[in-house]
RNA sequence: GGCGAGGUAGCUCAGUUGGUUAGAGCGCAUGAUUCAUAAUCAUGAGGUCCGGGGUUCAAUUCCCCGCCUCGCUACCA
């Protein structure tokens, strides 16, 4: 018997959960787990809530409520909506706990106490009117070597010096466009270069046997080289950084959550949670998506091995992404399928949704989730192999002997084969599981159905009974074996349909290694009543799905896009001061090395003159000439990528992010005024 | 733009440490069958293994270039 500490991705408790979660994380961590403790592993399962962190404050303010009741709605929807869907987590707990509170100070602080931060002391810009401590690249100026009035914060692009904000003068807030003042703060980084060569050798040399994607990132970083990292931030929704002098500072939200792990091993084991954590012996798993590998696998393992006493993770299978009917899923889109809505719309069908996720999760590549997908894997495979495979055995064994399991005969060469093959399958599922494919797990199950299947069709027991009914016997017996081992074998994927079927065959589920036998079910135990286990899902509600995301994509991109607040109140001076011209785009061209640059000759009638613009992820250089457009004439020149641009190209912002001028209804005279 | 992962039958995916006819499930066609939720079983059709070069006796598999998708990252007055 082994110990594991199995994880799965703290959801971020600003939404519901969807399919993707679901098939990239949640699914397979909770067949894993089931997997271990029928095999008898002491393994604990661990979820929770990310609660902490910027996004969660921002939609507060959108909403105009606490970040506290943001994440009491979510954490209550999602914690739920798991359960409900067999997710066997063995505590599903938060970041905003208590335990959880001191666990991740503690952790800080112990690491603050080795010296193992670098506290970094600095004057940072505060943007008053944004009410936050402002990043390098939210800062412009001018240079103090060259006098380029637009530098950025951290580096001027004309004369090429690294900067700091503070050198600048006449520094700007870009989020605002107000002067920032100066405060003094302090910081605290973990330097992560210094872990590289123990991260080097740990992941590189020791563990080979990750997957591809996994590995091929983590050695990307590594070969970049690491960077100090900042764990503090300067906010008020957060856990206190337990450090004297650091009031008004918070953890940052990815130096707490994955810790989330460990305080709530010790919310659920008060006593005896260590073990899970400390002793080499138990293997630590991370199952998490493919947006999170470096957090998994380069900076919780340097905290970790910073603080010395925990174990590292022996696995961090990372999944790529779900898309939705060929289009990738969106929480701010609503282009999902959300976990709590899919369980009201189909109530009883849990299996259904955790079966097709799993036989066609994302383990390689992004995968495609299509509702059509899910109908056809309910009705031709769940329906017609699995449920079709147990209710004949069933049917056939009441109709012929009374619901009564009944004693084989000698087994014929056919049989043994049937029984070895049974063997054989099981051990394949295992060695599947215990590689992380699900996927070839999930088919290898599936295919014990499909022999009994093919069996049935074999010996033909409906023909025989007359004049063999002792073959018949056996083939039946052999049968509900089948199924008694299908009971056993699903269950880390069906656990409900295992529950239904145990019912049907009236046998309880047994031991993992008790299956792969065919003596499972003795002569002249009495079955259960017989049901269907899977039934068809019609077309209705699989239109009613495909119409529900068509209107809800249209609905809500109008219902649910928030405008930014209003800037605060100018002058009709300041105003008056743009000079906006009608210009016509002459030519286009890409910049080349960046992906969203366009080089462009504007005529604005003043002149014809370069502007370069952030659009060409959504024009191409043909379709621009001719085009016109508003050019805001008198904004200082600025060099981008080495190109002057002189001016800049007025553009609205559609609610998903697309860019479109704005231009004269009607074709007006190139030079004309804007006001 | 840099880096990482992926691009294989209509769909979802395996696989090839380079080697005769490239696999599975589903879908489709044909046949068998009727115990079963018109479910099952058998057989078959379907693929310039993203494109172009190169190395090799031989490439889908190795190398180079390019295109596409996704992620991380940079840039986006």
């Amino acid at each position: 018997m082994a110990r594991y500490t199995v994880t799965s991705a703290l959801p971020y408790a600003n939404g519901p959960v969807h399919i993707g979660h679901l098939a990239g994380v949640y699914v397979p961590a909770d067949i894993y787990v089931r997997y271990l403790r029928k095999k008898g592993h002491d393994v604990l399962f661990i979820g929770g809530s990310d609660e902490h962190g910027v996004p969660i404050t921002i939609k507060a303010r959108q909403e105009g409520v606490q970040p506290q009741d943001i994440v009491d709605k979510y954490h209550g929807l999602i914690k739920e909506s798991f359960k409900r869907l067999g997710i066997s987590f063995d505590i599903y707990s938060r970041t905003t706990s208590k335990t959880h509170r001191e666990m991740a100070s503690k952790i800080f602080r112990t690491l603050y106490d080795k010296g193992a931060f670098i506290e970094k002391d600095s004057e940072q810009y505060y943007d008053r009117e944004a009410k936050q401590f402002l990043a390098d690249r939210y800062i412009t100026g001018t240079c103090p070597h060259c006098g380029n009035e637009n530098a950025y914060g951290d580096q001027c692009e004309k004369c090429g010096t690294s900067l700091n904000a503070t050198d600048l003068i006449n520094p700007r807030s870009t989020l605002s466009g107000s002067a920032p003042e100066l405060r003094a703060t302090k910081h605290w980084y973990l330097p992560l270069d210094q872990y590289e060569p123990f991260l080097r050798e740990w992941i590189l040399e020791e563990h080979k046997e990750w997957k591809t994607n996994v590995y091929g990132q983590c050695k990307s970083w590594l070969d970049t080289g690491l960077q100090p990292r900042a764990v503090t931030r300067d906010l008020d929704w957060g856990i206190p950084v337990p450090v004297e002098g650091a009031e008004g500072k918070v953890l940052y939200v990815w130096f707490d959550a994955p810790i989330g792990y460990i305080s709530n091993t010790k919310e659920l084991c008060p006593d005896t949670w260590e073990k899970y954590w400390k002793d080499p012996d138990t293997k630590l798993i991370h199952f998490i998506g493919k947006d999170n590998i470096v957090f998994h696998c380069i900076i919780f393992p340097a905290i970790l091995k910073a603080e010395g006493s925990f174990i590292l993770p022996e696995n961090v299978p990372a999944n790529e992404f779900l898309n939705l009917e060929n289009e990738k899923i969106s929480t701010s889109r609503n282009w999902a399928v959300w976990l709590h809505e899919y369980l009201d719309e189909f109530p009883g069908k849990e299996d259904v949704l955790r079966y097709v996720l799993t036989a066609n999760a994302p383990e390689t590549k992004d995968n495609n989730f299509t509702w059509k997908d899910f109908q056809d894997r309910n009705n031709n495979e769940l329906v017609a192999i699995y449920g079709n495979f147990v209710n004949r055995a069933v049917v056939l064994t009441h109709k012929y002997f009374g619901g009564k399991v009944p004693v084989p005969g000698t087994l014929l060469p056919e049989d043994l084969e049937l029984t070895g093959e049974l063997a054989v399958l099981k051990s394949n599922i295992e060695s599947s599981i215990e590689n992380y494919r699900f996927r070839e797990a999930l088919k290898e199950t599936m295919n014990i159905a499909r022999m009994g299947n093919k069996y049935l069709t074999d010996t033909e027991p409906w023909k025989i009974y007359k004049e063999n009914p002792e073959r018949v016997a056996t083939v039946l017996n052999l049968c509900l074996q089948i199924a008694a081992n299908m009971k056993v074998l699903s269950e880390p994927f069906l656990p409900f349909s295992s529950e239904k079927l145990a019912s049907i065959l009236n046998a309880p589920l047994i031991a993992w290694d008790d299956a792969g036998k065919a003596d499972l079910l003795p002569a002249g135990h009495v079955l259960g009543k017989p049901e269907l286990l899977f039934e068809k899902i019609e077309d209705e509600a699989i239109e009613f799905q495909l119409r529900k995301l068509a209107d809800t994509k249209i609905a809500n991109e109008k219902i649910n896009y928030i405008p930014a607040p209003q800037k605060s109140s100018i002058q009709y001076e300041d105003f008056s001061r743009m000079d906006i011209r009608i210009g016509t785009i002459l030519e286009a061209v890409k910049v080349p090395k960046t992906g969203k640059l366009m080089k462009m000759t504007v005529d604005t009638g003043l002149d014809k003159r370069t502007i370069v613009s952030g659009i060409a992820e959504y024009f191409t250089p043909e379709e621009l000439p001719g085009k016109q457009v508003c050019v805001l004439a008198n904004l200082e020149p600025r060099v981008i990528k080495g190109i002057t641009s002189q001016g800049m190209i007025l553009l609205a912002e559609d609610s998903d992010g697309k860019l479109i001028f704005v231009s004269p209804e009607n074709i007006v005279r190139n030079g004309s005024s804007v006001s």
